[in-house]
DNA sequence: TATCTATATGACCACATAATCATATAGTCA
DNA sequence: TGACTATATGATTATGTGGTCATATAGATA
């Protein structure tokens, strides 16, 4: 257990994950959902996308179970599936700042 | 310090570090090059791909600072600048896991 | 210099997909 | 039922990019 190489068969369903985690506006979303469920209307607002465009990704994220959801009347209620995303976040933010860093180094050393 | 919640500044160079590892070969390249530098071709070998595609990869991830370059003689000796994207790939793993018993779980229970 | 090996790169094609628009579906309320 | 609201979805377009091929560059060696 925990044992996590990547192996070939991993590698095509990680690199899926990454890639879905790649699109700007689905991050947004994501960041939008960090503190609790929200209705697609409510997210269209947060994103300043439009309603399709977000109902859309909203399907590819369930589709691949980065989200839930939940339908209560009229609405859709969307929650974070797995809060783990947002370690990867946390994670990817560091190692650009690293980077960042080492850009300065180089400039100013 | 360590507060990286996701502004939109951010937002879209987290998205491209996704978009970068989102591709299969690109995490074999990584992956290869777990224990140490290689070199163009001991990863075109190690992946099985041709050389102008390891070698384009090879530039992209250079490019967005995922890899570090050194050439001797006539080699060039490839290697990972942050080892935290393992961390990712083992987050993302887990994810992927948890993913699938709760399918699982679903279908079963 | 000529040749061999290692790596990089430009041109090209094929394919995936993000965004938009129009429209369909479905629930609510009068 | 009919009108309204919320969400989903099909068609279309535009764009980005992964893979391949041919070729260029550059270092080593004779």
């Amino acid at each position: 257990m925990g044992k996590t190489s990547l192996n070939p068969l991993n590698l095509e369903s990680v690199a899926t994950r990454f890639r879905i985690l790649g699109v700007p506006l689905r991050l947004e979303i994501l960041n939008a959902l960090a503190d609790g469920e929200r209705t697609v209307s409510a997210l269209v607002e947060a994103t300043g996308s439009t309603q399709p465009n977000v109902s859309k990704h909203l399907t590819t994220l369930l589709a691949h179970r980065l989200v839930k959801r939940e339908k209560r009347g009229n609405s859709a209620f969307y929650s974070v599936a797995d809060p783990a995303v947002f370690e990867l976040c946390e994670i990817v933010c560091g190692n650009i700042e690293r980077s960042l860093d080492e850009e300065r180094r180089a400039f100013s050393g």
